[in-house]
DNA sequence: AAGTGTGAATTGATTCACAGCC
DNA sequence: GGCTGTGAATCAATTCACACTT
């Protein structure tokens, strides 16, 4: 329902879906080129990313023609025209706010500022908490989230905080000109149009898990051989 | 719906899209029903949910004919109906391999607990993490995972070791008949048939924003109060 | 010969819209 | 009157298969 408006002359967007698989390519081609691999076909990068290799063939031809038939992709360009789409070229800043067990763990996550990402600024709104060192920040405190957005043009930001606090953080978020929230209380955030959320809920997962282990024991013989006769 | 739902012979079972938006039906239900409201409406559960209201309803429709017409879905009955679907009727031991940063997170994060699942260990391949305390268990070494999982009846375990021992650690957990695995590590791993691998990659999380939030600026869009305002 | 790029076909998910029941 | 349940229509993603390029 975002009336997103379209600027004619830029390349229509990509598929959700593609956009998805683009950063899995990316720590794929990222591999091949430490290990000094120049080339890859795309049944290579398919066999590492876990995907068909048409599926690697379709999500590269919306970037353009990258690839050289008879031989596949140039693994350096690749890496860089992939990274150009997702707006790694330039760092992010980020805000973690709660600073509990997870963002906590969050924190000291390597993965993020090994891809782009600087962790900017950790608040809680545990006074007991601030001051406390982490990595190499100092925990702040949510009263400052406002000012700290504003001073490291903190553009994402990680909600980890218990799900009573999540809704008016991120109203706090939204308000201060965060558009970006990657939101990790189990709770489903109400946000206006143009501010992006992407969830990440622990329980959900396993709970999906749950489902097909449960259906695997439920099944017995019958239907399995049911299964396979259809 | 006039044929019973849960014949032996009813073949292939939900759609993967709907099974992934069970588990948040089912929050959303126990927090009404903590709240002491008996029915609800697929447009409120919508509304709690993030989704639209034909998407309950079409999702609730393969569990059964659960809801009444004019009236609504009673929230207990539902939430057991999606408990059972779900497999959380019975409790499911899981065992945490890699109690660095996150592993130390996701065992001491309540929502497990709360819903279905016990934590019945944690390993880890470092002797000097061995013996200590987290949660109310302690950290056993690694060498002891197939021990565990046959001693407590694992059927989940949650992989949060670094990449380069992720899929040695995946092979002794399947050789060990653990079939659901929710892996950390950023790394695709190579399973047999029949067993299923959810992943969680943070990285990746970022990066799609970064997608989205670049997007946004590349495009000249207005920041949020003048969109609003205008 | 090898492997990309892509229309066409297919499969899956979502949305529409309304008949049927409370 | 209100709200579910569901075929039909639409939209999105995946897969197929092969013309085309190096």
């Amino acid at each position: 329902m975002p009336a997103a408006p379209r600027r004619p002359g830029r390349r229509t967007g990509l598929p959700e879906a593609t956009i998805a698989r683009l950063p899995v390519y990316l720590r794929v081609l990222g591999a091949l080129g430490e290990a000094g691999i120049a080339t890859a076909s795309s049944e290579e990068l398919a066999g590492s990313a876990g995907v068909t290799s048409a599926k690697v063939r379709k999500d590269l031809s919306y970037l353009g023609s990258y690839g050289i038939r008879g031989v596949g992709y140039d693994v350096e360009y690749l890496v860089y025209q992939i990274s150009r789409e997702l707006g790694l070229t330039q760092p992010w800043a980020v805000v973690i706010v709660g600073v509990g067990n997870l963002g906590h763990a969050l924190a000291n996550y390597g993965g993020f500022s090994s891809r782009g990402f600087r962790i900017a600024a950790l608040v809680d709104a545990d006074r007991a908490r601030v001051g406390e060192p982490v990595g190499d920040l100092r925990v702040g405190h949510l009263d400052e989230l406002e000012r700290l957005i504003e001073e490291f043009g903190v553009s994402i930001a990680v909600l980890a905080t218990p799900v009573a606090a999540a809704q008016d953080v991120c109203d706090r978020l939204v308000a201060a000109g965060v558009r970006s929230i990657l939101n990790f209380a189990p709770v489903v955030l109400t946000v206006p149009d143009g501010v992006e959320v992407r969830k990440v809920d622990l329980a959900v997962e396993l709970q999906i898990l749950a489902f097909h282990e449960q259906r695997r024991s439920a099944r017995g013989e019958p239907d399995y051989l049911e299964a396979v006769l259809q």
